[in-house]
DNA sequence: TTGAAAGCGCTAACAC
DNA sequence: GTGTTAGCGCTTTCAA
C-alpha cells in the first residue's frame, strides 16, 4: 500500500510481489488462457496489494489492439450529440470498446485536426458525424484500416457504412405538410448555413417542397450564438412585426422553435389556428413547456446505437463493409400544427 | 496516396521513402533539434504523400509522457458538467494536453472502474468531480503520481487539488434569504439524496439555515429520472395540492424548478407575491422563459478553466500540489423572489 | 546535423 | 499450467 518510489509499478513488480512469471502475472490479469486458481489468488493478492494498474500503452503496442472507438462530432453543447453518445455509450457497454469523443466546433479544419489526433491512437473504429469531409480527412480514413460509420446523415456517399436520416427528405416532408395544409405565408428561421450541412440539407428539402406547390418562403432570418430560447423568442418578435401576415413558422430546431413559441403565446396568437408553428430534433429536454411543439424526431439514440454495433460487429469479423442504414423520422404535430 | 498494403504506416516506411534515418524523421515530425531545411522538406513530403499517421502508443511508450488529463463526472446530460467540459477544453486547447472524459453515472462502483480504465493509459494528469470516492479510488489517485484536482465541492478534504464553490454553504445562503424575505411555509423539491453529494449538501446548508431561523421544511418531494421541465410541474403541482398554504419553493436545480414556475403561471399564483420560488446552477440554457427563476450561479466553467489551469501549471513545473480554490457564487433573485 | 543502439512495459508465439 | 524469447514503433542517449 505504501511506496516511497514515484515509479510507476509493472508487471514485473506484481510477479516480484507473487513469485509467479510476468507471463502468468499477465494472464492473470487479462483472464486468458488457463491458470491454476492458486496462482490466480496469489497474482490477485499482489497486484491488489500493490495498487498495481496496468499499462495499457504498452498491452496495445505489442498486441497491436486498442479498445478504443473515436467519436467524432461538431459538440455537445445543444442537444443532440449527447443523445447520439448515450446511444453509443449503450452499446458499446456490451463490449469491451470504449468511446473517445474529439469535438469539432463544426470547423473542417479542426475536424481534420481532430481526426489525426485520434487516429494516431489507433483506435479500433471511427463513428465520425456528416459525410462532407475534407480530402484529407477522408484519405485519413480510409487509409486507417478500420470500420469507418459516418452518422445523423445519409445524403451523400459514405466512405464506409453509414447510419442516419435524409435530412433533404425531413424538411420536404414538412413542407409538404405545411403546404397541405393550407399554409402560404410561410417564415424559416435557422442556423446559418454553411457551417451546418444537415440544417442546410433541411433547409433546401423545404423550400423545394413549398416550389412544389408553388409556395415560396416569404421570410426568414438566419442566427448564430446566444441562448437559443431567447433567441427564438426575438426573432419571431422581428419576424411577426415585420412580416405580420405569415401563416406559419419553421424553425430550424426545437429550443429556438420553443422560444418562439412562448413568444406567440404570450402575445395572443392563435397557435395554430392563424399561425402553425414547427422545428426540428425531437428533443424531450423541452416536455414541459406550455405547449408542445411540432417536430421531427431526428431518431439521435438510435443513431448512436446502430452506428456503434457496425463497429462492434465489424471488429467481430461479422457485417461487411459499406453498410447503410437510413432511418425513417416522423412528423409529430404536437399541439402547434393543423392536421 | 495508393497503398495495396493494409499494414499501418510507421515511421520506417516514411524514412525509406525519404532516405532519411527513422530518428531524423522522428525529429522532424515532432520539431525537435537541428535539422536541415532540406531534410525537413524531404521528410514532410514523403510523410504528406504516404499520409502518414504517427503511432502516438509507440511514442508515449517510448517518452513515458502521454498529453491526456483524464476527466471524470456524472453525466453528461444534464446542463452542468458539459460547461465544465468548456472550461476544461478552452484552457487546455492552450497547451499541448488533450481532455479526455470518463462518465460514472454517479455511481462509485463505476467511478471506481472507469478511473482504472483511465489511469491505465497513464494520463498527465486527473480532474475528478467530487471530493467522496471508494478507497481503492482514493488510492489509485495516490498512487498515480501525477496532479489530481477534485472540482465542484469544496466542503471536505481533498486527495491532492480541489476547484469549487461550497454547496453547503450555497444552501445555507439561500435558506437565509428566504428566511430573511419572511417565508416560514417551505417546500423543497429536489433529486433523491445519496447518489448526489453536493445536491445533499445544499439540502443541509438549507435545513440548517432555516432551523437558524426557527422554521422547518413544511414539505417535500424528492424525484429521479424523466424529463425535468415535466417532473418539476407534476412535483410542484402534487405539492401545492397537498400543502396548499407554502409561501415558497426551493428546488434542487433550475430545470425542474423552471417546470414548477411554468405550472405556478399557469395556474395563476402570484409570484413571488404569494408564493416564493428558487432554484440552482445558473442554467443559461433557460434564458428566454417568461419569467426567469432566482437561483445561484454554480461557476462552472470557471471551476473548468481553474482546474484545467493547475493541471496545466503543476506539469509545467510550477505550481504546488494542495492548491486549495473555493469561488464564492451568489443568489441572483430573478423575477421569482421578493427582495 | 545525423545516425546507431538500447530500451519503454507489455503480449504473441512457442517451448516445456 | 507455466515460462522463455522476441518483438510492437517509437524516443532517449550517445557517438560520429
Amino acid at each position: 500500500m505504501t511506496r516511497q518510489d514515484p515509479r510507476p509499478l509493472t508487471l514485473r513488480d506484481v510477479s516480484e510481489a507473487s513469485g509467479v512469471s510476468e507471463m502468468t502475472v499477465s494472464r492473470v490479469l487479462r483472464n486468458r488462457g488457463d491458470v491454476s486458481q492458486a496462482t490466480r489468488e496469489k497474482v490477485l493478492r499482489a497486484a491488489k496489494q500493490l495498487g498495481y494498474v496496468p499499462n495499457k500503452i504498452a498491452g496495445a503496442l505489442a498486441s497491436q489492439r486498442v479498445n478504443l472507438v473515436a467519436v467524432i462530432i461538431p459538440s455537445m453543447s445543444n442537444l443532440v450529440f449527447p443523445e447520439v453518445m448515450t446511444g453509443i455509450s449503450r452499446t458499446l457497454e456490451e463490449t469491451d470498446l470504449q468511446p473517445v469523443v474529439g469535438l469539432t466546433d463544426y470547423l473542417p479544419e479542426k475536424e481534420e485536426k481532430v481526426l489525426y489526433e485520434m487516429l494516431s491512437w489507433r483506435p479500433s473504429g471511427v463513428i465520425i458525424a456528416g459525410l462532407e469531409h475534407s480530402d484529407a480527412a477522408r484519405a485519413m480514413l480510409r487509409a486507417a484500416g478500420i470500420p469507418v460509420v459516418e452518422i445523423m446523415d445519409t445524403d451523400g456517399t459514405p466512405i464506409d457504412s453509414m447510419v442516419g436520416i435524409s435530412h433533404r427528405r425531413a424538411g420536404r416532408e414538412i413542407g409538404q405538410a405545411i403546404v397541405k395544409a393550407g399554409h402560404r405565408r410561410i417564415g424559416f428561421l435557422g442556423t446559418g448555413v454553411g457551417l451546418d450541412h444537415r440544417a442546410r440539407k433541411r433547409f433546401e428539402g423545404f423550400t423545394e417542397a413549398l416550389a412544389k406547390g408553388g409556395v415560396e418562403v416569404a421570410d426568414q432570418e438566419f442566427y448564430s450564438g446566444g441562448s437559443a430560447l431567447a433567441k427564438g423568442r426575438e426573432m419571431t418578435a422581428e419576424m411577426m412585426t415585420r412580416s405580420p401576415d405569415l401563416d406559419f413558422l419553421y424553425y430550424s430546431n426545437d429550443l429556438i422553435g420553443a422560444g418562439g413559441l412562448l413568444w406567440m403565446i404570450e402575445k395572443g396568437y392563435d397557435v395554430p389556428g392563424r399561425v402553425g408553428m414547427a422545428g426540428f430534433n425531437g428533443v424531450r429536454l423541452l416536455n414541459g413547456l406550455p405547449r408542445k411543439l411540432a417536430t421531427i424526431d431526428s431518431c439521435r439514440e438510435e443513431i448512436g446505437r446502430r452506428a456503434a454495433q457496425i463497429i462492434a460487429d465489424r471488429l467481430k469479423d461479422q457485417g461487411e463493409p459499406g453498410e447503410k442504414v437510413e432511418l425513417a423520422p416522423t412528423i409529430d404535430p404536437g399541439d402547434t400544427m393543423r392536421r
